[in-house]
RNA sequence: GCCGAAGUGGCGGAAUGGCAGACGCGUUGGACUCAAAAUCCAGUGAGGUCACACUCGUGAGGGUUCGAGUCCCUCCUUCGGUACCA
């Protein structure tokens, strides 16, 4: 008997697929294709922690599957390199960033093989490689050139110390996250992409895709489309008026105050009308320090500020009403400015009670003395005028018709979908390509010129006044304009993060092209991405702006579908013991490195795929992982317990059956928990019955190899089966060998178990009730009572209803 | 706050509206051993009983149903996202 010695076998079967070439993907388009994507990782300082191998090792076992199934696999891997920590850590150490991502992708590569995954190496890409990024420029030039990208000023959070523009993370209470300075949000012009502008095409490609559909709705939300009305507002004593948005138009006549953001352009063009300038000032001020997230929230105290000497008239029943500022109101959705109805809208009653402004009820059905009334299906309208008596459907149609007649309103669909802003003030990111020019304006460089690479510099701290590092390195700053050829500059902005990683996976098709982003017919073949697994984290923003950019490619004829990903799945996240999030901070990380030192790299794969749901987040455990140690041990003795015979026995027949349907439905559907709890039945059958085949032994070897492909390998090479299993075809299975012949029934009293029986599993629920019609056990169980009601669920049970 | 999820033994979890707790961990007992570890076999939701019987039990409270962990309503707690973290 040998030993189970997995360093041994692990190393020598991931030399073989390495020098076998065994999992690189070959363009044969005869085959039927099949593309498993996982995200790929940001290369952290801190390596790998057991919560990276979960997704990989997941779509590793479908690509392990489908490979066996006849499939051309794309399985590939790569690195979304730019980012902060790198920068932070690079500035802190005075190391260049490049260099820092260099270690740590070695770092991150050496940890991903030991665990053995069917990647195909030779397709490996870096989004900090100027060959990849000049593709992320182009796709840029391309959405400039389309009129999608666009400069304005936005507020960037700025260290009032550090003199540097911070991520909201690095925001900790209104304060820096380093030196615990005041941050104050500094407005910038930065560049934004016009997401917008496809707004529904994002929520209509949801219907042809197969995304989990908690996923879809999280899509939809976030775009946020709505159906309401713009409505003017006459200012008095000017010509002017106040346009506001509201989903609500229906409420019109219930609007008793109005509240404008405290950005609002209306302050400063009457500023010598306004008696309390000075106190709005101030106020703006303070909310300029305030988060969106921040102003918004609904459980805080409403604050706000009267505008004295401006008023404003509701169009529909002429009353004159007063204007707030508050800073609920966000200049970035809708026009900045509401009109507050605060029977209807908690916010609003929220601030009227709080400021005693008039509440007027327009929609029966709740009670306004206690709370906003907001049910739309069941109010009907009343103090309205003209749309008295109509539900809040039909009077939103009618009172829009009378707006629209009026030409004081307008039928408005808004989307809470914000542009995105493209700019950061770094050094760590891709260069946008683009040249001012004091007479061009902006100039795109010539693709010819890209990929416009990040010069070398020795300081990477940015500037005083928030502007990037690269500002400062006027060499490369100070260029000639492309079209006129006059001295100009260049941005010095990058782009962020989410732009390398929103087109990824179409570089893993062609990741060597110079002449293009990937070649046509090589996109015609792989794409849509069949399969795409990541956290749950990612399915709004990346998400959103990859599909954003795909559509965008499709439009300009680039891409031949119009949604990137046929199918998108996400994973919970693994925790440490102490069930927190693994941090460095928390001291609870758990390398996989340790684990496979001392268990190796298929107990490793195993138990994180069997620790728990997929879909949920899981606490890690070592004692877990010993489980599954003892299992794999358990599968290697197995080869003791071979014999002669073929085929299945009749004693496993059933149970092999059964396994191979519940596996292959398992592995397709996430379910890797209950598939090698499956497996682990299937051996103390096995051991119960003390001997398998050798026809039983390749058939339970393949089904484990996508779990732990080094120790199935060695097991099938050790006991002289044909070739390798990477070479095999998946079992298949016999529906009718699943069924068995008799089933046990339970025989239920008013729904209590009282007695258990055996039948033929193909008896009817009549030929069951029947049965039990003539049972002398049930007959005695029922005789002190009347029977209502029998019913039969066929190879379940009987519940008998009494008296 | 808003949007999206999740709450089941000591722990991770399983369960097309049909016997709650598969499988694993832990634990208890036994076998093997001089002994221990490893391994193998058996038990293991709580209460109750010599043993049965029986009672209770899927975050809380209601409801629908012959039957609810599963469907509906209200609430509580935890997690993810919240637009410059990745």
């Amino acid at each position: 008997m040998k030993e189970y010695n997995a360093k041994i076998i692990e190393k020598k079967w991931q030399e073989k697929w390495d020098a076998l070439k065994t999992f690189k993907v070959k363009d044969n388009h005869d085959k039927p294709k099949y593309y498993a994507l996982i995200e790929f990782p940001y290369p952290s300082g801190t390596g790998l922690h057991v919560g990276h191998p979960r997704p990989y090792t997941a779509l590793d076992i479908v690509a392990r599957k489908r490979r066996l199934d006849g499939y051309n696999v794309l399985f590939p891997m790569g690195w979304d390199a730019f980012g902060l920590p790198t920068e932070n850590y690079a500035i802190l150490n005075k190391v260049h960033p490049a260099e820092v991502t260099k270690k740590n992708i070695a770092r991150f590569k050496e940890q991903l093989k030991s665990i053995g995954y069917s990647f195909d190496w030779d397709r490996e890409i870096n989004t900090t490689d100027p060959k990849y990024y000049k593709w992320t420029q182009w796709i840029f030039l391309k959405l400039f050139e389309n009129g999608l990208a666009y400069k304005k000023e936005m507020n960037i959070n700025f260290c009032t110390s550090c003199k540097v523009g911070l991520a909201n993370e690095e925001v900790v209470n209104g304060k820096c996250e380093r030196c615990s300075s005041d941050v104050v949000r500094k407005l910038k012009s930065q560049w934004m992409l016009k997401i917008t502008d496809y707004a529904d095409k994002l929520i209509e490609g949801l219907d042809d895709v197969d995304y989990l559909e908690n996923i879809k709705t999280q899509q939809k939300n976030w775009i946020g489309r709505s159906y309401g009305a713009e409505v003017d507002f006459a200012i008095t004593g000017t010509d002017d008026s106040l346009r506001v948005y509201t989903t609500r138009p229906d409420t019109l006549y219930g609007a008793t105050y109005m509240v404008i953001s405290p950005e609002h352009p209306l302050i400063e063009k009457y500023r010598n009308k306004i008696s309390n300038y000075d106190q709005i000032m101030a106020y703006e001020a303070e909310a300029a320090g305030k988060s969106d997230l921040e102003r918004t929230e609904l459980n805080k105290d409403k604050t706000g500020v009267e505008i004295i000497g401006l008023t404003a008239v509701n169009p529909v029943n002429e009353k004159e009403i007063p204007i707030w500022v508050s800073d609920y109101v966000l200049m970035t959705y809708g026009t900045g400015a509401i009109m507050a109805v605060p029977g209807h809208d908690t916010r609003d009653y929220e601030f009227a009670r709080k400021f005693d402004l008039p509440i007027i009820e327009v929609v029966k059905g709740g009670n306004i003395e206690e709370e906003a009334f907001t049910d739309i299906e069941t109010g009907i309208l009343v103090n309205s005028g003209i749309i008295n008596g109509l539900n809040v459907a039909e009077a939103k149609e009618k009172i829009i018709a009378y707006l629209e007649e009026k030409g004081i309103g307008t039928s408005k669909v808004n989307y809470k979908l914000r542009d995105w802003v493209f700019s950061r003030q770094r050094y760590w990111g891709e260069p946008i390509p683009l040249v001012y020019c004091e007479d061009c304006g902006w100039v795109p460089l010539d693709e010819s010129e890209l990929p416009l690479t990040l010069p070398e510099i020795d300081n990477y701290e940015p500037t005083e006044n928030g502007e990037s590092p690269l500002l400062k390195i006027t060499d490369w700053v100070n260029t000639t304009c492309p079209k006129c050829h006059k001295p100009a500059k260049r941005e010095t902005d990058t782009m962020p993060q989410w732009a390398g990683s929103s087109w990824y996976y179409l570089r893993y098709i062609d990741p060597d092209n110079d002449n293009e982003l990937a070649d046509k017919e090589k996109l015609t073949y792989w794409t849509p991405v069949d399969w795409y697994n990541g956290g749950m984290e990612h399915v709004t923003l990346h998400l959103l702006y990859s599909r954003f950019w795909h559509r965008f490619l499709y439009d300009i004829g680039v891409v031949p579908t119009k949604e990137p990903y046929l199918k998108r799945t996400a994973h919970g996240m693994i925790l440490g013991e102490n069930n927190e999030k693994m941090s460095k901070s928390r001291g609870n990380v758990v390398n996989p490195d340790d684990v496979i030192d001392e268990y190796g790299a298929d107990t490793l794969r195993m138990y994180e795929m069997f620790i728990g749901d997929f879909e949920k987040s899981v606490p890690w455990s070592m004692n877990g992982v010993k489980g599954c140690r003892r299992f794999l041990d358990r599968v290697f003795k197995l080869s003791d317990m071979l014999v002669d015979g073929e085929g299945y026995t009749k004693e496993l027949e059933s149970s092999f059956h059964k396994a191979i349907k519940k596996v292959t439905n398992d592995f397709e559907t996430l379910k890797f928990n209950t598939a090698i709890a499956t497996l682990m039945a299937l051996t103390n059958d096995i051991y119960h019955k003390g001997s398998l085949t050798r026809d039983e032994f390749a058939t339970f070897l393949i089904l484990l190899n996508p779990v732990s492909p080094h120790v199935t390998e060695e097991l099938w090479e050790m006991n002289g089966f044909d070739s390798m299993i990477s070479d095999q075809q998946w079992p298949k299975y016999d529906e009718e060998k699943t069924i068995d012949s008799q089933v046990e029934i339970v025989i239920q009293l008013n729904g209590k178990v009282k007695h258990k029986m055996m039948i033929s599993s193909d008896l009817s629920s009549k030929e069951m009730i029947g049965l039990v019609k003539s049972d002398k056990d049930i007959i005695e169980l029922v005789k002190d009572s009347t029977v209502i009601k029998v019913i039969a669920v066929p190879k379940k049970l009987i519940n008998i209803v009494v008296k």
